[in-house]
DNA sequence: TTCCAGGCGTATC
DNA sequence: GATACGCATGGA
């Protein structure tokens, strides 16, 4: 991690990043685009403005100890992604689809928030996900904590115009408040059982739960299956995923998920 | 108008 | 365990 200070900005240098596939590729639903090369969003209640390419970013009006301890673990900055990227490139579609985004990461999001946001994410697509954590985040004045939305009743809610995902969120911020679940403790679990866990709330299936433990947890062998990934296991592997891929294939999902979905029209 | 979107809960077999 | 269907909302 190769970073200074600049007045009131840090500058980063990180070759292995491109903001347009990290934060603008359905990872994060936080994120504005603002210019070229230059994104607004957040990590819970902590703002940004970032921007830059090619190996040189500008963090806006942050302060280094901001940086260490909100910025560098999101954008997982203590990650070496050209390594990951070789071991990756042993396969064909991977190796394609590491070609085609070599600025992607996986965004180490706060556990709460991506389940939040993931429950949105259900049978929705991205635009409106984004709309709607928007206005969660508007109405509160900041990211609301599980408290706050477990005070609230679905039609409270009515606001979000998020249809059936209104009870789903109410159930995770009333099991998260009462303690019945425990995110901490779940982002200790192994894998399998972590994913069980979270699948106790309603509106976390497979798809969602593996969303939260990727990004929100950073367990990289989760693996979330939506209708693109679908395709992908379609198309490049009918006979699954290689085995040696296992302990990090949430992190090479990134990298198909974009490239499916992005690619050139053959 | 119909189809689809980073799925899931429920009913049914 | 697998399969079918409804579900709120809004853009294409």
């Amino acid at each position: 991690m190769k970073y200074e200070i600049s007045g009131n900005d840090i500058i980063l240098y990180e070759d292995d990043l491109a903001l347009d596939d990290v934060l603008d590729t359905g990872q994060a639903f936080r994120w504005d685009r603002i210019g070229e090369n230059a994104y607004f969003g957040y990590s819970l209640d902590c703002p940004l403005e970032i921007s830059g390419s090619d190996g040189k970013f500008v963090l806006k009006n942050t302060d280094e100890e901001v940086f260490l301890k909100v910025w560098a673990p999101y954008f997982d900055l203590e990650t070496d992604y050209s390594a990951l990227r070789k071991i990756y490139s042993k396969d064909a579609a991977l190796s394609a689809a590491c070609e085609f985004s070599r600025g992607i990461r996986l965004l180490r999001q706060d556990s709460w928030e991506a389940l939040v946001c993931f429950i949105f994410s259900s049978n929705n697509n991205i635009t409106r996900i984004k709309g709607i954590v928007a206005r969660l985040a508007e109405h509160y004045g900041k990211f609301p904590s599980p408290e706050q939305l477990a005070a609230e009743t679905e039609e409270s809610l009515g606001f979000l115009r998020s249809g059936f995902r209104a009870k789903y969120v109410l159930d995770a911020a009333k099991k998260v408040a009462s303690g019945e679940t425990d995110l901490k403790k779940i982002a200790e679990m192994p894998y399998e059982s972590a994913k069980a866990e979270l699948m106790k709330i309603k509106g976390v299936g497979p798809k969602v739960a593996d969303c939260v433990l990727l990004s929100g947890m950073y367990k990289t062998e989760a693996f979330p299956l939506d209708v693109w990934m679908k395709r992908v296991m379609e198309e490049y592997y009918k006979d699954g995923l290689p085995e040696e891929f296992y302990g990090t294939r949430g992190i090479a999902q990134l990298y198909l998920f974009n490239y499916i979905r992005k690619r050139p029209k053959q």
